[in-house]
DNA sequence: AACTATTTATAAGA
DNA sequence: TTCTTATAAATAGTT
């Protein structure tokens, strides 16, 4: 993919091959990364360039020691015939020390994505974090979007139903009330009991954006160390 | 790289899924080697699909288990200084199933924070979410423009200091030449070597928030899925 | 599995 | 390094 072919060998030349590294590997990343999220796989790629520096991903369903392990597990069982059943069962038994490190290490990243321990980072790593922030952000107003949008279409599918209804019922009526009085004296009530205002569909999307911006300012108080288990996150898992 | 763009998320239909998962899994084992060749790198890539089906790529300089052994060695000496917090000691007792599903519920949270999983919120707890992550994105800001002002003062203090300095200099040199040729002729170097420009202060908020606005969207990076340890995040600790 | 229309990745060049 | 651009590759949707 370039504006060559390429020959599947060793890149003589140092400087592109570490170009092509660099390149390459990025690709890489994100590559393992898209696979992991979009077919639901669990992936850990490691990777040393030629002097030794360690670049990795893992997906985020396990740590990397997590999907090693299993590698591992995996790798023996094969070649002892043993049933995975069991090997499971046992290496869910992570030493302690790693899960203890695991969440510590979670709870450090969480207190970075909440924008907390911010002093030992540098200026380009704060950059990064704001970037990351930024996106959560957006995908969250998107999501909220698309709810308000679906909520509010299925509204008005709810009012005209409720509306041909409504018109049935009152000819039912009038056709009741002409046969009991056969005089034909005509009745008020054949409009739609209310005139219905139409809602406005596809709300201009900055306006839903900006709701909270403008909420209380100074509120870092109250969220605090409570970044562990906010019970909001956790709530909506257990409907 | 097909017929339509795709969205960074699980692909909810199982055959596409599947199929998917087999094009791209060929195509990500093919880059690992690629890059592994071309670049004279160490590659270690485990793939496990969603039904835990093992596949796997090692670059042939080592065997899997030699890579993953370096990648042990590698992570070990990076995470040896990192104290323990005290609310961990304390925990050290919780049993294990208590710290398994502590670790999944930080990373439940952290893909929220991320903006991830948010099919199953509703309105009001993604308003909630929005307003944390907007939160956290003002306390990263703030914190990138503190930075960022301390860096140009302390410069400033040091183009003040430097200009000092050679006011001096210029006038021992001055002197210098009264002394040697007692005639009093008048030296045009009396200025200070450069005029300087000062330098703004306070620099306007807004600017500086904005810096990041318009990067590359799919930085990755390592960090992308990698919720779990970015690089980036680790990486500042052990400087 | 094969076939393409398209999107992505990236080799070269700047 | 980073950006740009021309081109090769990968792959999503189809058959």
């Amino acid at each position: 993919m370039g504006r060559g072919r390429v020959q599947l060998k060793r890149i003589e030349n140092k400087i592109s091959r570490q170009v092509t590294f660099s390149k390459r590997r990025s690709g890489l990343l994100k590559k393992a990364k898209e696979i992991s999220i979009l077919c639901d796989a669990d992936v850990a790629l490691i990777i040393f360039s030629s002097k030794g520096k360690l670049f990795e991903y893992s997906s985020d369903l396990s740590s990397m020691d997590n999907i090693l392990e299993r590698y591992e597990r995996h790798s023996q069982a094969q070649s002892q015939g043993i049933p995975i059943n069991l090997e499971l069962r046992a290496s869910w038994t992570l030493e302690q020390p790693k899960l203890l490190s695991r969440i510590e290490a979670l709870q450090r990243n969480l207190r970075n994505y909440a924008g907390e321990d911010l002093d030992l980072m540098s200026l380009r790593e704060l950059q990064h974090l704001e970037h990351q922030i930024d996106t959560a952000l957006r995908r969250v107003r998107s999501r909220k979007n698309q709810l308000v949008n679906e909520s509010i279409s299925q509204q008005q599918k709810e009012v005209r139903a409720l509306q041909e209804q409504n018109n049935v019922l009152i000819k039912q009526l009038e056709q009741q009330n002409h046969a009991q009085n056969s005089t034909s004296f005509t009745q008020q009530s054949q409009q739609p009991m209310m005139p219905l205002p139409s809602l406005p569909m596809g709300l201009d999307e900055q306006m839903i954006q900006e709701t909270t911006q403008s909420e209380e300012v100074g509120a870092h108080v109250g969220a605090g160390n409570n970044i562990s288990l906010p019970h909001w996150m956790i709530s909506h898992v257990n409907r």
